[in-house]
DNA sequence: AATCTGGCCAACCGCAAGTGG
DNA sequence: ACCACTTGCGGTTGGCCAGAT
């Protein structure tokens, strides 16, 4: 195997501060390229020899002007210091947006992501970002603020492609919450005291900490990530239970997961979730979809779906119906909450097959736009129990595709 | 006062694409 | 088509500085 050709200038720059090859010609005369930190003087005459001659041809700069400097060398001290009309100091705040804005469109492309910057460089843009990174990554915050991420969510469920990825690793438990704890099914009380979702619609890319609160059963005060934390349906019980509030660090909401593993319970407030405490539509596609949950419960009862009796109980549930409105919402890029799950405590449940189609196993069914959001990665395995304990020979679905 | 740490930034490195002979 | 060279890009490194310990 041919080793790999090694440009001249790679040469000179593995070699600093020693004499190296000039221009491949055998036997020149050795020259040294100086590294580092440029100069005043070094600088004037860049500046001086671009005046005359233009830029290009980096290297007839060294040949020419008297630097020993490389080609590469003088093309990055002119691109990013010396060229006109080069912006100096800190990015303003709009700046900073549109960075947002372009990382959030084109990912790591610096250079590309400077043509929308005039003035600044790709190496100002990319040093920024790294910096900016390193900060919200050690706060634990989230890189974009939610509109935008809201607004990946949308192009790439559009596209389809790829977007650069948003770690969406659980994240850690801070502390459990001193709110007292709800009643589910108290009638009076709003499931949901206030927006848990409001500090979501903050602008986090300031340094806010981005944090928000979901109610959780206290019965399994672990964490709402991951999601095998969570104890299995039967560990509920049944009847009441309380919610307590458990505040979570947000790394990152799922940019556009389809899969939100949170126990099913919390969402439900009493059969038909009409006591579902508003919650402002459009601001993401998780409250859309929390809307549409709560109306789906109601449509899946009128469509006796699930028997009537389902819905006793919080333990019914294994999962969150969404319902075709928020199929819409999906394919505008909301999060996706579509389906259910049904582990009524009481009776086997005829699960519409064109709700699952693929997917893996337990963690997430999807019948096209729609999809199942499941409480716990082990659902397959549980259902499974669940049919043999129904008195199914097999569980139903063992032969759809995609289901384990 | 000395040392440590993190932020910031300039510069370097390696690779790949483009170009011309 | 091949090769040498140039150019551009993105990742990484290292030095400087300020604030904290």
């Amino acid at each position: 195997m041919m080793p790999p050709t090694v440009g001249k200038d790679e040469l000179v720059d593995a070699l600093p501060f020693i004499d190296s090859p000039d221009s491949g010609e055998a036997g020149m005369v050795q020259q040294l390229l100086k590294k580092g930190p440029w100069t005043a003087a070094e600088d004037a005459i860049l500046k001086d020899y671009v005046g005359k001659h233009g830029e290009g041809n980096w290297n007839a700069v060294r040949k020419n002007s008297g630097l020993q400097r490389c080609g590469k060398s003088c093309r990055l001290r002119w691109a990013n210091h010396l060229r006109p009309n080069l912006k100096k100091g800190s990015f303003s705040l709009e700046e900073e947006m549109l960075i947002l804005q372009l990382h959030a469109d084109f990912g790591n492309k610096w250079a590309r992501m400077a043509l929308h910057l005039p003035g600044r460089t790709d190496n100002e843009i990319k040093n920024y970002w790294n910096t900016r990174i390193k900060r919200r990554l050690r706060a634990g915050l989230p890189l974009y603020p939610l509109e935008i991420q809201k607004q990946m969510s949308v192009r790439n469920h559009r596209q389809g492609d790829a977007v650069p990825w948003i770690d969406t690793s659980p994240p850690a438990l801070k502390s459990f919450p001193q709110t007292p704890p709800l009643s589910l099914f108290n009638s009076s009380t709003p499931l949901l005291p206030q927006n848990p979702f409001e500090s979501l619609l903050q602008d986090t890319s300031r340094g806010k900490n981005l944090s928000f609160q979901f109610p959780v059963s206290p019965v399994s005060q672990k964490s709402v990530f991951p999601s095998h934390n969570f104890p299995s349906s039967a560990q509920y019980g049944s009847g009441n239970f309380d919610l307590g509030l458990l505040q979570l660090p947000l790394q990152s909401p799922p940019s556009y997961s389809v899969k939100m593993e949170l126990p099913s319970s919390q969402f439900f407030s009493s059969p038909g979730g009409e006591q579902m405490s508003p919650l402002p539509l459009g601001n993401s596609g998780l409250l859309d979809a929390l809307l549409q949950q709560s109306h789906g419960v109601g449509d899946l009862l009128s469509s006796k779906c699930l028997p009537m009796d389902s819905f006793h109980e919080p333990d019914c549930f294994r999962g969150i119906q969404v319902k075709q409105e928020a199929v819409d919402s999906w394919k505008q890029g909301a999060y996706t909450l579509l389906g259910i799950i049904p582990t009524p405590t009481t009776a086997p449940t005829t699960i519409p097959p064109d709700w699952y189609d693929n997917s893996s196993c337990g963690g997430e069914f999807s019948n096209g736009p729609s999809s199942v959001v499941t409480t716990d990665d082990d659902i397959g395995l549980e259902m499974q129990q669940l049919a043999h304990d129904w008195g199914f020979g097999s569980c139903p679905w063992d032969n759809m595709p995609g289901i384990c």
